[in-house]
DNA sequence: CCGGCAAGATGAATGGTGCTCATGTTGGTG
DNA sequence: CACCAACATGAGCACCATTCATCTTGCCGG
């Protein structure tokens, strides 16, 4: 008769939980206030009558019960996940196109594992990656050469959606014994005598140059080179600086190769977007990818935020 | 951003709808009106853009979708059922002890199965049969004889509670050439020129007698015996009429044995009880078992109904 | 062919509860 | 010691699942 209060927004909540490691983090996940989760988290406790984590810890630790209620929560996220992915086959067949255009670089990182784990889930689309950097990648969806493309802007256009992925920080990178290196926050004027290690695209495309080096009229000195492995070894050597995600440093700054420091006092903060044609972004595997690459990213990459 | 909609309480009810055949009686498993139920459906089909089922049939068929959705569910349902066990064990660890007195024959048909389930699911229980029949079942419970026991009456006793199981009907049964078989009704008088076969037990225990006989001053022929093929033989043998819970005899009348019909207009009904300590309502392995007890038998008994 | 009945659908109204907002409490830090 | 971030708490509100009342549909017997 007692009945089980548990939601599957207790579930959602404990993921969300899990894989932040705090609450107010996780309220943003869910999109919801601290507030909401706290009271929330209190009522399953009371429920069960056992505490699930304890809180005066960063991150936070789960209990043995929470831990058992967490994999409860990654069973049930599974099983409704490929349960939805069913129906939306019979709702729409199996088959389908899903042609990618990538203007990023660093991108890959996280779009080769949500390829993978959608193509186990969708074998019968056909999977595929629009192969170079494109001036227009809006024009390739509309011309039918791609399906969905990886963008940093959600410009309005017609007959195209956006669909937000993920926000990001960028972070300037110099060796350990750079001069500046020390110092939390670096400012345009700082970059003036630098020489700035990027990827071979056009400055419109470089979040640093467009938002903070072009406004303030400073021009440094220009390298580049294709792989961020390549980048990093650079700004190791002395040749330069450069500006990377976050997350795609934070591997190397941990092995101490290099240090980090925010850009402006707010720090520059960069977004992505899927543009797709309208028609297709209601197609289930169309959304799925979606999903894929956000749950994917956000369960692996450090320091991303939601996009409203 | 599509947010999903389903909930645990569209899973229960679709697994109430599978087991009941109809939305009416699905409404009744989950304390909802068939309206409530009705929208809930609703929802849900036009969500995932998929009807889920022919409501023209009886039983409803599900579709493909349908039948999805309940395969998810009934994953669902075990994941959570296993969790809260687990959590319930973290919580009043493992061990216990759970001494059953049963006052009623018919009862071991559902009794033994539940027991086994149980048993795989609480190993440290110590579970037990009070053997014998008992005049006073509560009295067992309160001198510590016994921890739960089975009773058709929830007469208030202090330091015991009563939790209500299920509701079933009484049927009358006849030999196919027996001279009433046909009538759809009995009345009391309709038994007064019978032998009435039943099991051993006192009187006040058949709900025959103390119901429908003895209020109308009518006295049958008796014969006992202990075992209800036993019964089912004698009866098809005209040797006698008895009266059985349906889910007993419909295995038998689906065979045609014999066959059965109501008592009195609107029908015997009885219902079945869990006596217990107060004290003992709370723990987990007694809840569980309860919640064993009525979902194995909902699952496998026809004819059943929720008590309030 | 027509009432009568059971099962389900639908629309409007409402009550419960899960959320937000505002504020209090705690623990770590310079 | 003051400050800040993170979490807890209480009050009030808004949404939405449920109920109630009514309508529609299908089915059966006469």
């Amino acid at each position: 008769m007692t009945q089980s209060l548990l939601e599957l927004r207790h579930l959602k909540t404990l993921l969300a939980l899990a894989e932040t490691g705090s609450v107010s983090q996780a309220a943003k996940r869910v999109f919801l206030t601290q507030s909401a989760l706290s009271h929330q988290i209190k009522a399953l406790e009371a429920h069960y009558g056992l505490s699930l984590f304890e809180r005066k810890t960063q991150p936070l630790r789960l209990t043995p019960a929470g831990e058992r209620l967490l994999l409860l929560a990654r069973e049930v996220h599974a099983s409704i996940g490929a349960a939805e992915r069913d129906l939306a086959r019979l709702r729409e067949g199996e088959a389908g196109e899903l042609r990618i255009a990538v203007e990023c670089h660093t991108c890959f990182d996280w779009l080769m594992p949500a390829m993978d784990s959608f193509r186990r889930h969708w074998p019968a689309v056909e999977l595929d990656i629009v192969s170079g950097f494109h001036a227009d990648p809006v024009g390739l969806l509309l011309t039918g050469r791609a399906d969905l493309a990886i963008v940093a802007e959600a410009e309005a256009h017609p007959g195209v959606t956006h669909q937000p992925l993920f926000g990001y920080e960028m972070v300037v990178i110099a060796a350990h014994d750079h001069p500046l290196a020390a110092q939390p926050v670096w400012r345009a004027e700082d970059f003036a005598a630098e020489t700035l290690i990027s990827y071979p695209v056009p400055d419109t495309m470089l979040d640093l140059v467009r938002k903070i080096l072009k406004p303030a009229g400073i021009n440094p000195a220009r390298r580049t080179s294709e792989l961020t492995i390549a980048i990093i070894q650079l700004v190791a050597s002395r040749r330069g600086v450069a500006a990377l995600p976050f997350w795609a440093v934070k591997p190397y700054l941990e092995r101490g190769y290099v240090s980090a420091a925010r850009i402006g006092e707010a720090g520059l903060h960069s977004e992505l977007y899927a543009a797709l044609r309208s028609d297709d972004a209601k197609l289930a595997y169309m959304q799925d990818f979606l999903a894929t690459v956000r749950e994917q990213s956000f369960a692996t990459l450090p320091g991303l935020s939601v996009l409203g």
